[in-house]
DNA sequence: CGGTAAATTGACTGCTCTCAATTTACGTGG
DNA sequence: CCACGTAAATTGAGAGCAGTCAATTTACCG
């Protein structure tokens, strides 16, 4: 494994250990919720617990794959690569969000890639795993399911909010997205970066990079730490949903 | 029941019979594809077959309801409705695919309205039905999961091909997915209302009505009858997927 | 402290929206 | 079968938003 640091801590995917479904702390959150702890008994493989780096590949759509991620902590982004390399952000996941679904139904081609946008901890759990449980607990097929039902909702109120509309109002949708996902207990929310803004809300860098700063200047977005900025949820609501100011 | 006819032939909303599973001719494509004929034999609650006219609408956003729609024939529409009353089409589901779905997941509000775009023929499933169906045969739930997989993955590709771009390419997608979907055994489609294009691509009216009069002019879509449309499907297809003329 | 990549800003062009007028289509009633 | 009325579609003119290209500044890592 090479060791290209991308931020001052770590660094590489790297393999965290085994994981402990019994003892997981969001597990009510998770695909596995449900399920009795003797499920875990004797498992066809294992269940291994993987820390990703901001700007890590989960996989890439179109390779062969055999695993599923649920994620613990952290944001990926799950990305669809046009012919001429330019970028298109179809979902942002967090915990208790699981990728990978496609591979359930029988098919072994990852559809999209997934990257990691944050620090991402992650279960990587076999196919073959979820198959044997489903077959014994009928419970989890279900749970899979509302799984892809949390997806669809999410895709469509994406494309109904950051689809369409003047760029300061998918902008605006983008900003209480990340706050109503992924803000800390402070309501402050890291910002991604300005190629995956414009990933996201279908949009030039440029337009992104002014409509933010227009933002900043205007006091709806403040900057209270590197990398770390606090909005005016109530503004940012008026401006997402108003065509206003 | 008023009767206000849209076409020349029927009208309102008509129940058409008792559907008959064991002898559904497109049964392969429908979510009972895979259940044994007994598993017919003692249902809760009957399955009806139900003829929707042009216009028809099977359930609007926020109402309860306890059925599911499979589409045996013809175009549904999904869409939501803005605070403004503008209209935004997610979907547009054609035979074999299922509406309704989300209520599976034990809600009893649609999240969507469905409303035929064509001439539909549809059956009209009880949840509870469904769900005691499920309880004996486990292989339904499944099938239900990728009914639902099968809806994400056309609304990605709906977002990728007709959520970005010039309106011409967004509309080249749109002519394109209706030949593939709706196209008769000469290939010719049916064009959707202005009003529903446009809400389809995301852009007004006006510049819907330029664009398809500009592929007229330039002969890569011919009137071949009333309300029926061949398209040069190589041309579309170009103008889809590069920039130029 | 230096180098590379990202972000910012400006100027200009072009597409799309809005508003408005006109034409066409279609179902109704004579 | 034809005249009429409403709704949809079409077309035009003007303004505004966003894209592209290019230059500059800033941020970040070694």
């Amino acid at each position: 494994m090479t060791r290209e640091a991308q931020h001052s801590y770590c660094t590489d995917t790297q393999w965290v250990g085994r994981s402990e479904c019994r003892v997981c702390n969001i597990r009510s959150m998770m695909l596995f919720s449900g399920l009795p702890d003797e499920a875990f008994e004797r498992l066809l493989r294992p269940i291994d617990n993987m820390a990703f780096p901001p700007g890590a590949i989960l996989y890439e759509a179109g390779t062969h794959g055999d695993v599923v991620y649920t994620i613990r902590r952290g944001l990926v982004k799950m990305l669809h690569v046009g012919a001429d390399g330019s970028q298109r952000i179809l979902r942002l996941l967090g915990a208790g969000s699981a990728v990978g679904l496609e591979l359930l139904d029988g098919g072994d081609v990852y559809r999209h890639s997934a990257v990691a946008a944050n620090q991402v901890d992650a279960c990587r759990i076999p196919v073959v795993t979820i198959e044997a449980l489903e077959h014994e607990f009928p419970e989890l097929t279900r749970q899979a399911r509302q799984r892809l039902q949390q997806h669809l909702d999410r895709t469509d109120e994406w494309v109904l909010t950051m689809g369409s509309g003047p760029a300061r109002q998918r902008l605006a949708h983008l900003l209480l997205f990340l706050t109503r996902y992924t803000a800390d207990r402070n309501g402050d929310i890291e910002l991604l970066s300005g190629e995956d803004m414009a990933a996201v809300v279908g949009t030039s860098v440029e337009t992104v990079s002014r409509v933010v700063a227009d933002l900043k200047r205007r006091g709806l977005l403040e900057r209270v730490a590197a990398h770390l900025y606090r909005c005016d949820t109530q503004a940012i609501e008026a401006l997402a949903n108003d065509a206003d100011a």
